[in-house]
DNA sequence: TTTGCTTTTTGCCATATGGCAACTGATTTC
DNA sequence: GAAATCAGTTGCCATATGGCAAAAAGCAAA
């Protein structure tokens, strides 16, 4: 729980009441290594911070070949925003790569937490907002990059988690082919 | 101006009053083709929100290559919102493609904006995560997919700019040189 | 119209990546 | 320990895209 809160006290200022407010709604709960946080198709209702473990964000392309939009790891907030905000259904899965703790918080007690605690709001958007700043900066680089940069700079943005996850995710994040990164990573050695 | 309304009440709603504070606040500004917004290097200091023409947000890579990041075109929000809002040097330039006219604000007047508007701090917030939920939605895809799937959804997504601007830009959003997608223009037809 | 300038297209060849299947090596199961 | 399974590697060849330079087309100024 400790993580948790030293994450959201870099996003602003709360004090011990409001921190307990927080953490007696939070809910600890494991998520096993391949299952689901979130899923395509139904509506988002849960926010989560991974205090351990490895997630990924992914969906069915139209060729039907699983795409990883992005990883997840340790120390980071995991919510299909849009889905969670609007109530519509999330396009994407959230799938646990490796098995997980979290700490999640259901749709009630996150709105009643926002009710309450004053300047809640104020440190959830930057936290979002943050979070969505990083996934554009992450992925758009990758767009004009060749293959072996991209992983060079996958390589950097997630140092912790290339021996944690399939090399199959991992080329789908850098839109390649699994024996393309197979190469890759055999040059670059 | 209505159309700046028009977008901002699409996210909360104000009285007649509070839509006066924001109106008088406003600046109407021309913005010259080729001319910048705003600057890599330097701290951003406008919100902006076009009204007529087309912008792009580009950066140089490594290789000292101009990167279109996105497109920016009528009746959408303009602003580097981490530089703005954490007063860090932004990385990237705010270019005029064509000759523009924006509604502009100043960040003092926008703060107080803030400070006054009951409710105006939500609706932002709002505006800002749209914007930025789009950004990681549009640019994302164009990872796993091949230069004419890029082209495509391209058009989908900015169907009124194709022809407004440079195709030296497009194909540095998609990636691609421009040779490629002039080839793959011919072929598409 | 002519001239000059910019943007786009095209040709030629080199190279990176894909597609597919076979192979290898590690791990699990019986 | 043999067999099955799974992840990763490799080989072979096809193809998309890049690099570079020249040609063509479009556009603006004189």
């Amino acid at each position: 729980m400790n993580e948790f809160i030293n994450y959201i006290l870099q996003f602003g200022n709360l004090n011990q009441q409001q921190i307990d407010l927080i953490t007696n709604k939070a809910i600890e709960q494991e998520l096993e290594k391949e299952s689901y946080f979130s899923e395509a198709g139904k509506i988002s209702r849960q926010v989560g911070f991974i205090v351990e473990g490895v997630t990924r964000v992914c969906y069915y392309n139209n060729k039907g070949e699983e795409i990883t939009k992005y990883f997840i790891a340790e120390n980071n907030l995991v919510v299909d925003i849009e889905s969670f905000d609007n109530e519509i259904c999330s396009s994407a899965y959230v799938q646990a790569v490796t098995d997980c703790k979290l700490i999640a918080f259901n749709k009630k007690d996150w709105k009643e937490l926002l009710a309450t605690i004053i300047g809640w709001d104020t440190i959830v958007h930057r936290m979002i907002s943050k979070a969505l700043i990083q996934k554009v900066e992450r992925r758009s680089p990758l767009v004009t990059e060749d293959a072996t940069e991209r992983y060079l700079k996958f390589l950097e943005i997630y140092p912790n988690i290339v021996n944690r996850v399939p090399l199959s995710y991992i080329a789908s994040y850098l839109g390649i082919t699994q024996s393309s990164l197979s190469r890759i990573r055999k040059n670059i050695r």
